[in-house]
DNA sequence: TGACAGACATCGAAATCCGATGTATAATTT
DNA sequence: AAATTATACATCGGATTTCGATGTCTGTCA
């Protein structure tokens, strides 16, 4: 529950960046997107996705362009920069390697198998003796 | 380089249970241990290791003991404990969860494919219109 | 008229990671 | 013998990130 806040931290632009790739689009459109392509698995707070979008903003990856669409509030519409893009293939490059890293280390048993033995008990040799 | 710092937020517990899962061992084993099965991909700061493992201990998810093995310097080992176990289970349902949606949503295209249309383009439906 | 959804924004609290720094012992190299 | 490296523990402060709370404004629907 609370732990996904922290595993999102650090992949809040790489998902923005994903979204725009995929053409521009508006701030609430884009915490939208990413609701219904994860299945609601992963939700962007406005605290979380407007000054993110700031920060991409000021980093030159998008861009941002006020729009009024006839009818309703003024929108800013955001576009991928080609530097966003470069960006997006090596953020991705690395949440392949991260999260292949990670489940090399967990394994991916969810099943609980363990051996729990007492303490004092040594199941493999350790560095430095 | 140094968004892997920000993607490991919150896994550093999920990491440390699961090489406690597989047998008791010492502060510095644990890190040796991560570094090993990611092929260095993450790499363990002391800064980081203790206060996590003074953490887990505080929550009831191990137990430390210090031991003299004979030479060096002394250790103090970890072992898992039952809640532990469990709470390693639950980390890595989350985990699983949140890694496939993070899949999802970025695609997994790393060969940088993109439309890249001009300003005011709509190549999707907006929502709210 | 009121309630709700769309749409933008900011601020501060809380959590996390890491670099720097410190202590100490054993092994290795020079 | 001296210096360096590796083992092994620990803490502190800075930087970063997320989110809850809060606020503004417009349009729609009952």
């Amino acid at each position: 529950m609370d732990s996904e806040r922290e595993l999102l931290k650090g992949n809040t632009p790489t998902l923005v960046l994903a979204v725009l790739n995929d053409g521009p689009l508006h701030g609430y459109g884009i915490a939208r997107e990413i609701e219904r392509r994860s299945d609601n698995a992963l939700r962007f707070k406005e605290g979380t996705l407007y000054p993110a979008l700031h920060a991409l903003e000021r980093e030159g990856l998008v861009v941002g362009e006020w729009q009024r669409e006839g009818t309703g509030r003024e929108r800013k519409v955001y576009l991928i920069t080609p530097a966003g893009i470069a960006d997006l293939e090596r953020r991705t490059r690395t949440w392949n390697t991260f999260s292949s890293a990670i489940e090399r280390v967990i394994g991916g048993q969810t099943d609980g198998t363990s051996a729990l033995p007492g303490p004092g008990t040594r199941l493999r040799p350790e560095p430095g003796t």
